[in-house]
DNA sequence: CTATTCATTGAATGTGTGTTCAATCAATAT
DNA sequence: ATATTGATTGAACACACATTCAATGAATAG
């Protein structure tokens, strides 16, 4: 028998994550409040019990949602190469096996090149580059001779366009093969002489 | 002296340009049609003239989008992959010399998975599926040995989100480096032994 | 058992926005 | 010169949607 309490705290989940599915398939403006809350099976007025605005519950999402781009980078960085093989693992992974986490990075990979989105939340987004770090990153790959030349910030669009832009598709169509995550990690590659 | 009619005609085109580019930024939900007059310099009211609505003047701009990949796919294809490599090096050249083209592509890539767009959109987007002769393709260059063993369909997925995901970043910053279009084909390029 | 808290609803409110329209004025045609 | 067409505006209209709120009833506390 579920107490009070814990009937709140699944119904907030439950919110979250009906308005994750919402937000990445329409994008924040077409995703009514009313949409939300029949999704989750309750009357508009409630969800204003557990979120105060559209913006709040938005910018909630985007609060959770730059943990995993930070997770991401918080994996061992000691060698490039293989810290880029294992972010591609770990991306893929969670489309498989985690949706939640997996429409996370879409909603980020969404909201990025945004300008529709609550202040707040773009404040977040724009706070947490992740370009910059990976450029870095792939200048080190460079001088130990694993990553292939040429301009490390456009490497690094690469790779994260290619990664976020599969785990984008592969949420909304998730009947779609998924790639294998070592042929992204070929775009940063040497290639043997 | 312009006459009337080219006047007229030079709006058209200056409508199709601003809106293209709100668009792209904020989505067709959160883009107001006096967002789009203002870019343009004229009222609101006027707007209606040359589009009878927001939804035929989205719908308008996804009619030209679709020329895009269309002419892409036109490409000769008797060699996979080089197929490939002049698809990418197209792409991104558009970016940098055709910015109307490279929004174009922008959009595309967004039209594809948002359920927030005029229904009459939605089908022009959908009837043109890039990924099952791309697919074909891919398998072609398989059987030749230049192509990478592993799923078509999700070698297509791979190759085509990040080119788009990159003419979509660049688009929106493009002051951003562009990268090569050939490490792109390096995800499908088989590697030698 | 009674009182209180609080989840829940449905209707009311107000604002924002797509669209229409009557009126104006300039360009073109006759 | 006059009439007609068509570009242009600003205000008006209607509707959709975020948000509020008073009322209800069930769970919890005392």
């Amino acid at each position: 028998m579920p107490t009070r309490k814990e009937q709140k705290e699944k119904r907030y989940w439950e919110i979250l994550n009906a308005a994750l599915d919402l937000f990445i398939r329409k994008g924040y403006a077409a995703t009514k409040v009313s949409d939300i809350a029949q999704a989750v099976g309750m009357s508009t007025g409630l969800l204003f019990h557990y979120f105060e605005s559209k913006e709040k519950l938005y910018t909630t999402l985007i609060e959770f949602g730059i943990q995993g781009p930070q997770q991401v980078m918080e994996l061992d960085q000691s060698d490039p190469l293989a810290f880029f093989e294992e972010a591609a693992r770990q991306v893929l992974l969670y489309v498989t096996i985690d949706s939640f986490t997996a429409k996370m990075f879409a909603l980020m990979s969404q909201a990025q090149y945004s300008d529709a989105i609550p202040d707040a939340a773009k404040s977040l987004v724009r706070g947490f580059n992740i370009f910059e770090p990976t450029a870095a990153l792939i200048r080190k790959g460079q001088q130990q001779g694993t990553i292939r030349a040429g301009d490390p910030l456009a490497l690094a669009l690469t790779f994260w366009m290619s990664i976020m832009g599969i785990a984008e598709a592969l949420v909304v169509y998730p009947d779609f093969p998924c790639p294998q995550s070592d042929w992204i990690v070929d775009v940063l590659r040497r290639r043997e002489a």
